[in-house]
DNA sequence: AGCCTTTGACCAGCG
DNA sequence: TCGCTGGTCAAAGGC
C-alpha cells in the first residue's frame, strides 16, 4: 500500500485521506461493489474522503442516468448533489468540506455539472477541466491508469488494465476485492452494464480518448463522493467518424472524478500492474513505477498549489496576463497563459484568500509535452530544444480523440475565444491528423528524426497502450493537456536526450533575426501583433529594451526592440522563434503597413521564410518580419518550398520608413558570416536615406554586417533563393 | 537577460 | 445605446 500511501502524503493537508480502490471502484461499479464498500469495516476506512466529499458524477453520455447517479452517491454520502450544494454556496461547501474534513475544501466549479445533468441524454462534452483546489492536474492526466488503462480494456483480452486478475504483492484495488468480487468483477462490471462503446462510437475520444470512453461507458451510477473533478471542455469531443454538426451538439458533458480516484489510483494502478501479469501492461509498469517519483513530486506542487503556492503546480509553465473579480465568486480570478511559445493553453484560477486554489479551469490542450522538472521554471520552449517539429496545423491533443483537450486541429491553437471553440472545433476538422502532442505515441513520434526515434524507451505505444494505432490517439489523449499521459520517466528521458544534447541544443536553437533600422519608426509595427511582456534596461545600452511576443495563438516569435545606444535614431529589432502564421488581418488604419499588408499573397509582399530554422516543408509558411512591397514587386518564396500560406515568408519591406539595407550574417558554423545584401534598387528608390541591417547570425553573438557584393539582389528575383543559398543546410541555429 | 507578477485600463459580448 | 461583465492588454517593477 506503499503507493497509497504516497499519495496520501502528497495530496497533503487538503485531500481527503485516501480511500480504498475499493471504495473507488465500489462507487464506480455500482450497487454490487458498493454494498462490500459500506460494509467496509471501518479500521480500514480510508475512505473517509468518500465520504465527506459531494456526490461524483461521472457524466457518461447518454449512458448515464441522473437518477441513478445520484441514487448511487447517496449511498456513501449523505445526500444533495454537488452542484445543488455549489448552488447554495460555494463558500458554504468549503467549510463544510473544511469541517468535515478537516482542510480547507475549495470550492468547486460545478457549473458544468449542472450543465452535464440537463443534457445527459446528449453526448455533449465541456472541454473545460476543472480541477479542484490543490489537485495538480498531472495527477489526473498524468495517470494513464485513470484515464487510459482505466478505461480502456484491452483489445486482445478485453481485459481492464487497471482490474488485474492475478494475484497481488499488495493490497491493489483487484486484491482487496473479496474473491468474489474478484471472480466476478467483470460479471458485475457486465451486471452493471459497464461496458465501452467500441472506439469511435463514442463520438469523441479522450481526454478525452480514454475518457470518452469512460463517458460512452454505460455506468449506471457513476456517482463518487470526494473532491469533485469536472471536465469542461470547449473542444469538442470527436473522433474522426463524428460528424461535426454531432460534435457541436457534444458541446458540454462533465466528467467528474473523486479526488481519491485521481490521487491514488495511480499508485494503486501500478501496484495492480504490477501484480496483475498482465503482459501487455509490462512495458507501461516500468514507466509506472518510474513515475511514481515524479507523482510524488507533483503532490508536493500539489500542496502547495492548495495551500497558497503556485497556482497549481501541474508541470507546465504558465504566466499570469489577468486579475480580476468576478461577479459571483468571492475570491479573485486570475488568468495563466501556458508560457509555452506554442501552446494555447490557458487556465483560470481562483484563490481564496488563504491561498487555496478553490478552483482552476483548464481551456485547450498543450501542444508540447510538458517540460522537464528541471526545466519548468526556465522557458518553457522545449520544442527548441528538441526541435520537435510543428504540425501542419495547429497543435493540440490529438486528431483521433481531438477531445478535450483534443480538439481538433484548427481549434485550440487558432482560437482565443473559448466560447467559440466548439464550434471551431468542428468547424475547422477537416485539417486532418498532423503531429499531436496531445497523444503520447504521436508525440513521440513528433520527435522522430532525433535521437528519440530509435529509443524504445519511449516507445509510447508499448508505454501506454496495446491497442493499435487507432486507438493510440485515444490513449494519447488521456491527458487533458495531451502530453498528461506521458510518463515521467519518458519524460526523463527526453529531459536526458536534452540534458545530453545540451551541446547540441544551441545548434538547434532557434534563429535570431536581427534588424535594425535607423529612423524614428522601428519595425513594431511590422504587420503582426505583439504584446509586450517587459521591459529592460540592458548593460551597453542605455536605452530600455522592450521584449515581445506574437500574440497571435501558436506562434512562438519573440522579438525585442531597443534603440542603438550610438544613434537613438536606430532601431534594433532581434526576433527570435518560429513563425507559423500569416501576418494578422489587417488593423486599423493606424497600421503603417496596413496599406498592403492585405494584400494577396504574392502582390504585396516579399516573403522571406525564416527558413534559417531549416523548416520542414509544413513550416514553410512560417513567417517572420514583414514589410510591405508593392504589388509589382510580387513575392517570392524559397524554391522548391511549398508557399502554404498566403503570405509565407520572410517579407522584406520596403515601403516602410527604415527599411533599406539587409544583411544576414552569422550563419552558423563554417558558414561564413552572411553578407548584408545589397538593397533592390527599389528598395532604395523608396528609402535611400534608411538603413536597415538584417542580420540572422546563428549564435547570440551578433555579427557585424559585411556587405557582399556578390550577392546581389537587384537583379534577381530570387533573393530568397540566394539568401537560403547561404544558409546552412544541416540543422543549425 | 529574460521572464513573471501586479494592476488599472481597455475591449467586446450580452442583456 | 448603455451598462455590466469577463477577459485581455500593457506599463512598471520585481525576481
Amino acid at each position: 500500500m506503499a503507493g497509497i500511501d504516497d499519495n496520501v502524503a502528497i495530496i497533503g493537508d487538503w485531500v481527503p485521506p485516501s480511500p480504498s480502490p475499493r471504495a473507488f471502484f465500489s462507487a464506480m461499479l455500482g450497487d454490487d461493489i458498493n454494498s462490500r464498500t459500506i460494509t467496509e469495516p471501518p479500521g480500514e476506512n480510508r475512505n473517509e474522503g468518500l465520504l465527506l466529499g459531494q456526490p461524483e458524477q461521472m457524466t457518461t453520455g447518454n449512458a448515464v442516468k441522473k437518477d441513478g447517479a445520484r441514487t448511487s452517491g447517496a449511498q456513501l454520502i449523505e445526500s444533495g448533489s454537488f452542484s445543488e450544494q455549489k448552488s447554495n454556496s460555494r463558500g458554504g461547501l468549503a467549510e463544510r468540506m473544511a469541517a468535515r474534513a478537516g482542510f480547507n475544501a475549495p470550492r468547486l466549479n460545478t457549473e458544468s455539472i449542472r450543465s452535464a445533468e440537463s443534457s445527459l441524454n446528449s453526448e455533449i462534452r465541456s472541454p473545460y477541466l476543472t480541477i479542484p483546489p490543490g489537485l495538480s492536474p498531472t495527477t489526473l492526466l498524468e495517470s494513464p491508469v485513470f484515464l487510459s488503462n482505466l478505461a480502456q480494456p484491452s483489445p486482445t483480452t478485453g481485459k481492464f488494465s487497471f482490474f488485474p486478475n492475478g494475484s497481488s504483492k499488495s493490497s491493489t484495488v483487484g486484491s482487496e476485492l473479496p474473491d468474489k468480487s474478484k471472480e466476478t468483477f467483470f460479471e458485475d462490471i457486465n451486471s452493471s452494464s459497464f461496458a465501452f462503446k467500441p472506439l469511435g462510437e463514442s463520438g469523441s475520444s479522450f481526454f478525452l480518448g480514454g475518457m470518452s470512453k469512460i463517458t460512452s461507458a454505460t455506468f449506471p451510477q457513476q456517482s463518487f463522493p470526494g473532491i469533485d473533478v469536472s471536465v469542461h471542455s470547449e473542444n469538442a469531443l470527436q473522433s474522426n467518424d463524428v460528424e461535426p454538426s454531432k460534435v457541436q451538439s457534444e458541446s458540454r458533458n462533465s466528467l467528474h472524478f473523486p479526488a481519491e480516484f485521481l490521487g491514488n489510483t495511480l499508485a494503486d494502478q501500478k501496484t495492480s500492474d504490477t501484480v496483475g501479469g498482465n503482459a501487455e501492461h509490462s512495458s507501461a509498469l516500468d514507466e509506472q513505477q518510474d513515475e511514481e517519483g515524479d507523482q510524488r513530486a507533483t503532490g508536493d506542487s500539489m500542496v502547495a498549489g492548495g495551500t497558497g503556492g503556485t497556482p497549481s503546480d501541474d508541470g507546465y509553465n504558465w504566466r499570469k496576463y489577468g486579475q480580476k473579480q468576478v461577479k459571483g465568486s468571492e475570491y479573485p480570478r486570475s488568468y495563466y497563459k501556458c508560457t509555452h511559445s506554442n501552446c494555447p493553453v490557458k487556465k483560470k484560477v481562483e484563490r481564496s484568500l488563504e491561498g487555496h486554489i478553490t478552483e482552476i479551469i483548464y481551456k485547450g490542450a498543450h501542444s508540447h509535452p510538458k517540460p522537464p522538472p528541471n526545466r519548468r521554471s526556465a522557458i518553457g520552449s522545449l520544442d527548441t530544444q528538441l526541435d520537435i517539429p510543428e504540425p501542419a496545423g495547429p497543435q493540440i491533443g490529438s486528431v483521433n480523440d481531438s477531445s478535450w483537450a483534443g480538439t481538433h486541429q484548427g481549434t485550440v491553437a487558432g482560437t482565443s475565444d473559448w466560447r467559440r471553440d466548439n464550434v471551431e472545433v468542428t468547424s475547422s476538422a477537416s485539417g486532418g491528423p498532423g503531429p499531436e502532442f496531445g497523444n503520447p505515441s504521436s508525440s513521440v513520434q513528433a520527435q522522430s528524426g532525433t535521437p528519440f526515434e530509435s529509443a524504445d524507451a519511449i516507445d509510447a505505444s508499448s508505454t501506454f497502450s496495446n491497442d493499435e494505432d487507432d486507438d493510440r490517439a485515444t490513449h494519447g489523449s488521456v491527458g487533458y493537456d495531451g502530453e498528461g499521459e506521458e510518463s515521467e520517466s519518458k519524460r526523463r528521458k527526453i529531459e536526458t536526450y536534452a540534458t545530453e544534447m545540451s551541446g547540441a541544443t544551441r545548434a538547434i536553437r532557434e534563429p535570431r533575426v536581427v534588424v535594425q533600422t535607423t529612423s524614428e519608426v522601428d519595425i513594431l509595427d511590422d504587420g503582426y501583433r505583439w504584446r509586450k511582456y517587459g521591459q529592460k534596461v540592458v548593460k551597453g545600452n542605455p536605452n530600455p529594451r522592450s521584449y515581445y511576443k506574437c500574440t497571435s495563438a501558436g506562434c512562438t516569435v519573440r522579438k525585442h526592440v531597443e534603440r542603438a545606444s550610438h544613434d537613438l535614431k536606430s532601431v534594433i529589432t532581434t526576433y527570435e522563434g518560429k513563425h507559423n502564421h500569416d501576418v494578422p488581418a489587417a488593423r486599423n488604419s493606424s497600421h503603417v503597413n496596413s496599406g498592403t499588408s492585405n494584400a494577396p499573397p504574392g502582390q504585396a509582399a516579399i516573403s522571406v521564410q525564416n527558413h534559417v530554422h531549416r523548416p520542414e516543408p509544413s513550416q514553410v509558411h512560417n513567417s517572420m518580419a514583414r514589410y510591405d512591397m508593392p504589388p509589382a514587386f510580387g513575392s517570392f518564396s524559397l524554391p522548391g518550398r511549398q508557399q502554404l500560406g498566403p503570405s509565407p515568408g520572410f517579407s522584406f519591406g520596403m515601403n516602410q520608413p527604415g527599411l533599406a539595407n539587409l544583411a544576414m550574417a552569422g550563419l552558423g558554423p563554417g558558414h561564413p558570416k552572411m553578407p548584408i545584401m545589397p538593397i533592390h534598387p527599389y528598395l532604395a528608390q523608396q528609402r535611400p536615406e534608411n538603413e536597415m541591417g538584417f542580420m540572422m547570425p546563428k549564435e547570440e553573438p551578433k555579427v557585424e554586417p559585411v556587405t557582399e557584393p556578390s550577392l546581389n539582389l537587384s537583379n534577381n528575383p530570387t533573393l530568397y533563393q540566394q539568401i537560403m543559398s547561404r544558409l546552412p543546410l544541416g540543422p543549425q541555429m
